[in-house]
DNA sequence: TCGCCTGATAGTTGCC
DNA sequence: GGCAACTATCAGGCGA
């Protein structure tokens, strides 16, 4: 059966019930690394610092993978293709 | 002995690397939200509508009202009437 | 000639120095908003309230209603009742 | 006069106004940008490669301001503070 | 041409 | 209370 029109009331209901727990678990994980910092710092660390060194290991990490992807780009530019790792 | 100038650098990395653990997990759960709206789509539903409904959900009925007071406030100011939800 | 392979360096360069000088000049116009919004506050505005007049101004009032309608139909389905804006 | 109950319908509309005189403008840059785009792919550029380029030469930028902000700030933690250039 | 997906923008929340 | 970071939303571009 299709929607607009005749809304599949459970179906409905059962979605938005799974969104809000998952949203709840992610609040939940936010507020411990909220309490990580919080620790940190009645332990005398400068958060801003920590704050700055994951942004910085989390930086690197995806411009490594953006160099791949660059490198990627430029050799279909000029119609070369990788050979793909994985394969049937 | 206290941290500037002489940091724990065990303690620092076990502080980063709580944080990034936990960064993760709240990322898988992300993921998993973004899934469950896909699914909702591929299912038929406008996923704008349930973001909307959902949002609603979650905000204070009470804090709703107040905003709506406020926004009719300055759209009258304006001269402009908001469309009536209910309709005969 | 042609592209890919024998790059003409000089158009390309035009090219993105046309399009860095637009997202400048782009920019310069965001900060304005900024500041205008800035001020408003400064004078005593909501300006959250404010935000939410100029998108209401903005969205074509035919799709509002009809996403109105939509988001009516999942509520119902719900057994939610959004509040009336209308009051006594 | 204050605004809450009673708020000054000329100043406010004066603040729409201006702020919608504003995202107009930003929006027609925002149109140039999509015709130079478009104009570089009949020239026979690739422009998810410009788009690269773009933004790795803004990111370029922003990096090395980046670098300063790292450097002051260890600087501070280990209680040393740059001569500041400006001064009474 | 349509639907998906990524990148840009706007809004919210937390820190200083 | 202002500023900055982060998140969520939206729109435009790309590929099928």
């Amino acid at each position: 059966m299709s929607q607009p029109g005749g809304v599949a009331a459970d179906q409905l209901r059962a979605i938005v019930e799974r969104i809000e727990k998952l949203e709840e678990e992610k609040q939940t994980i936010a507020d411990d690394i909220k309490d990580v910092y919080a620790e940190a710092k009645a332990n005398g660390y400068d958060t801003k610092i920590i704050r700055t060194v994951v942004r910085l290991r989390k930086q690197d990490s995806a411009e490594r993978q953006e160099q791949e992807a660059l490198l990627d780009l430029y050799m279909h530019a000029l119609g070369m293709v990788l050979p793909d790792t994985s394969e049937t």
